[in-house]
RNA sequence: GCGCGAUUAGCUCAGUUGGUAGAGCAGCUCCUUUACACGGAGAAGGCCGGGAGUUCAAGUCUCUCAUCGCGCACCA
């Protein structure tokens, strides 16, 4: 035997996947292969997906490892089909997020960002990003992503900022967008304004007030915001209030002393709740400020940005909420005004979604855009079949909120975010669009203008990612990728992301920004709880992937996990995959030490046997390709790992040794040594998307008459 | 309040159009036979949450009840 033919000799031990993930990487990366256009052959038909641009504030999470994983999953696959594949790698800026991360840094520097100029943080938060970037920028190498680096981009790059500049404009020119005093979330730690989604409702028991309000009762969970009452709200159909009139005065004696209230009769007093009877304080309620806008009430703020009592409060005021809410319930209660407490009260309190922190509703002059018009388009393209989802369920969601959405308010009061380019007029607040710094004086009152200090929502901003990474309008990639092929994303972010990503892609382009949409769900640990780092419970992959090898890691992620359904990530599932890479691994030392005298050139003689093989073979390549089209990979992985395992190593290959050790060859012989080497091509082939890294390192070591391609990533997919 | 999902082996979960119940782990009995002990052979373990219905046939479809979980909305 010449020295040639012999197996290599990293067959002999087990196969350790750190001796040559980081290799393999680089010897993809380097083949440009990653890149549409340096792919080879002959490919017209396109395949693409957008990125969801992890954060570049943190290190990847198990969420990111599953991203990654399907997506990786569904570009190696298409581009095996001979698809022009390319899948856009980002970075988000994730305004907020990040910067409420690096405001822990500075609480434990002692420092704080209100000391600081927008400018400051902006650029200590920018040098804090480009570190982490590249860091997040590995571990997304680490797991094997083929997306194409030289398409990279960070939403905060120029390109980003001009499409979402020009689609502010255009919304204002559109009428779609308007500044406008409205009701808003606030959160006072934060110092900032937040859509709905952004916060949470959490459930708790606190103390309902009832006091005398002149000839009524009013109940209350919130004394502290009572002192501007003076409106006192009924349904018009009550009975037991039926002797007042709208519209008619009350003189009665109240926390500060005698005032005049007025009564006003409202469909929104639900006869049901308390006595029936409220007084209302528009600038801290959603509820209250639509009653007050219908009746044209007077708006007082009674609490200010920072959640203390302001000078309505008489004696009160410079007090926080609660320190506020016993003492003003003392003194009503000395004034004989308080008429009971029921301390059983259960209701839902708005929370900032980050600090937990109760969110106070404050009025505050903002720019909203009109989403109604915005999301009938986006329900009509999913009616027309332009855009599908993969489970049915995620639509139903889907047009659920679509149907019941709400203007959206995309200004943020922080410094880590693409600035509004506004002025806003500092006499009558009249807002105006100014994209290239050219307003010095009000278009409405003449008056002084100031720059808008807000910046986007990161979700605005991200909206239009589709748009930005395709280079809208006018790059070659918007021509040929645009709109990409899937976007496969988290399930809880569908309204954040994925449905203003459909409203802002139809509105710029229209036409919808991807054809299917694709949610995975969430990684818990592996009994099932959400992992957090207060919990202790999470798991990094990058520690899973030290331990058991990406390829595992990506296996124990994607078998048997049905698109949308949450997961349990269990180590000791892992593990079963990381002695799946070893059996590949052994398979092939056999398969290579049984035809190192292998015959390429004579046609194999098929017994009747080999004929049957052959052709279950084929039925499993057919049923896993049809599983995958249909992007089932979930089920897909593991008729793949049965196959292999229960029917290759476990069947074929045991039942071979009797052909292999025959003494003297012949064409038995032959055809049994092709049909191995079938099987393991074949094998590795369509092993390739979900263990990527375990069949490129065999695939080097094959003789050159196995391979179809120099590189497996681009070896064709198997088929008749 | 509106909507959605789950309930299958001891544990964690699959089961794609209805056609003899599967995986990983744990556990049991053998096997250190030259691809692999990160292995092999074999066995065991489930009235598929309760009830009713459709069907020749239901884990799978319909209804209902129970328990758990999630989303959205509201809350004086």
């Amino acid at each position: 035997m010449s020295e040639q033919n012999q197996i290599p000799e990293i067959f002999l031990k087990p196969y350790d996947p750190s001796e040559h993930e980081k290799n393999i990487y680089k010897m993809w990366e380097d083949s440009g292969y990653f890149s549409p256009e340096n792919l080879p052959g002959e490919r017209t038909e396109t395949f693409s997906i957008v990125m969801p641009p992890p954060n570049a504030n943190a290190s990847l999470h198990a969420g990111h490892a599953l991203f990654v994983t399907v997506e990786d999953i569904m570009i190696r696959f298409q581009r095996m089909k001979g698809r022009k594949t390319v899948w856009f790698p980002g970075s988000d800026h994730a305004g907020f997020e990040t910067q409420a991360v690096y405001e822990k840094h500075l609480q434990k520097q002692k420092r704080s960002r209100f000391d600081m100029t927008n400018e400051e943080l902006r650029s200590e938060i920018w040098d804090f990003v480009q570190e982490n970037k590249s860091l997040m920028e590995d571990q997304v190498r680490s797991l094997g992503a083929s997306c194409d680096w030289t398409r990279e981009l960070f939403t905060l790059d120029d390109r980003v900022i001009k499409i979402v500049h020009d689609t502010f404009k255009q919304l204002e020119e559109d009428e779609l967008l308007y500044r406008g005093k409205r009701t808003v979330n606030w959160c006072p730690k934060h110092q900032t304004s937040f859509s709905n989604l952004e916060i949470e409702h959490e459930q708790r028991t606190s103390k309902f007030y009832y006091f005398q309000y002149g000839p009524f009762v009013i109940g209350t969970s919130r004394p502290e915001t009572k002192f501007g009452d003076k409106y006192v709200v009924m349904h018009p159909d009550d009975e037991r209030y039926a002797e007042y009139e709208h519209g008619q005065k009350i003189d009665l004696e109240w926390i500060h002393g005698p005032i005049t209230a007025t009564v006003i009769k409202d469909e929104a007093g639900d006869p049901e709740m308390g006595s029936g009877v409220m007084t209302i304080t528009p600038w801290h309620s959603h509820i209250d400020f639509d009653i007050a806008k219908r009746h044209n009430l007077d708006f007082e703020q009674i609490i200010d940005w920072r959640g203390k009592l302001m000078s309505p409060a008489g004696e009160f005021e410079g007090m926080n909420i609660t320190d506020a809410r016993e003492a003003i319930v003392k003194k009503l209660d000395e004034k004989g005004l308080l008429v009971k407490v029921d301390d059983t009260y259960e209701h839902s309190v708005p929370c900032c979604y980050k600090c937990n922190k109760e969110i106070e509703p404050q009025i505050r002059e903002q720019w909203f855009v009109k989403t109604k018009p915005l999301a009938e388009k986006a329900v009509a393209a999913v009616d027309d079949g332009n855009i599908t989802f993969v489970t049915e369920r995620d639509e139903r969601v889907f047009r659920h909120w679509m149907e019941h959405i709400e203007d959206w308010p995309i200004a943020r009061q922080i410094a880590w975010g693409i600035p509004i380019p506004a002025k806003v007029c500092t006499e009558c607040g009249h807002g105006m669009v100014d994209l290239d710094d050219s307003i010095t004086e009000c278009t409405t009152c003449g008056g002084s203008v100031a720059q808008d200090p807000d910046t986007f929502d990161t979700w605005f901003s991200s909206g239009q990612w589709p748009l930005a990474v395709t280079d809208f309008p006018d790059g070659s990639d918007f021509t040929e990728f645009y709109p990409t092929s899937v976007m496969e994303t988290g399930k809880d972010i569908i309204f954040f992301w994925v449905a203003r990503m459909i409203m802002l892609g139809i509105y710029r382009t229209g036409q919808v920004p991807f054809e299917k949409v694709y949610l995975h769900g969430m990684v818990r640990d592996k009994k099932g709880v959400k992992m957090s780092k207060s919990k202790g419970n999470v798991i990094a992959p990058s520690e899973i992937q030290e331990r058991f090898g990406t390829d595992a890691l990506r296996m124990g992620l994607m078998v048997n996990n049905a698109p949308g359904s949450d997961m349990n990530l269990d180590p000791d599932k892992v593990n079963a995959y990381k002695k799946f890479a070893n059996k590949i691994w052994n398979i092939t030392r056999f398969v290579l030490d049984s035809t190192v005298n292998h015959d390429y050139t004579t046609a194999p003689e098929y017994s009747a046997v080999d004929q049957v093989l052959n052709s279950e073979l084929e039925a499993v390549v057919k049923e896993i390709t049809d599983l995958m089209e249909k992007d089932r990979f979930d089920l897909a992985s593991e008729v793949v790992y049965h196959f292999v395992w229960d029917t290759f190593a476990s069947k074929i290959l045991e039942d071979s040794k009797v052909y292999i050790n025959s003494e003297g060859g012949g064409t038995a012989q032959h055809a049994r040594q092709r049909l191995l080497i079938a099987h393991l091509v074949t094998s590795l082939k369509i092993l390739h998307p979900f263990m990527p890294f375990v069949t490129e390192t065999i695939w080097q070591e094959l003789p050159e008459e196995m391979k179809d391609q120099e590189i497996l990533m681009v070896a064709s997919w198997p088929s008749k």
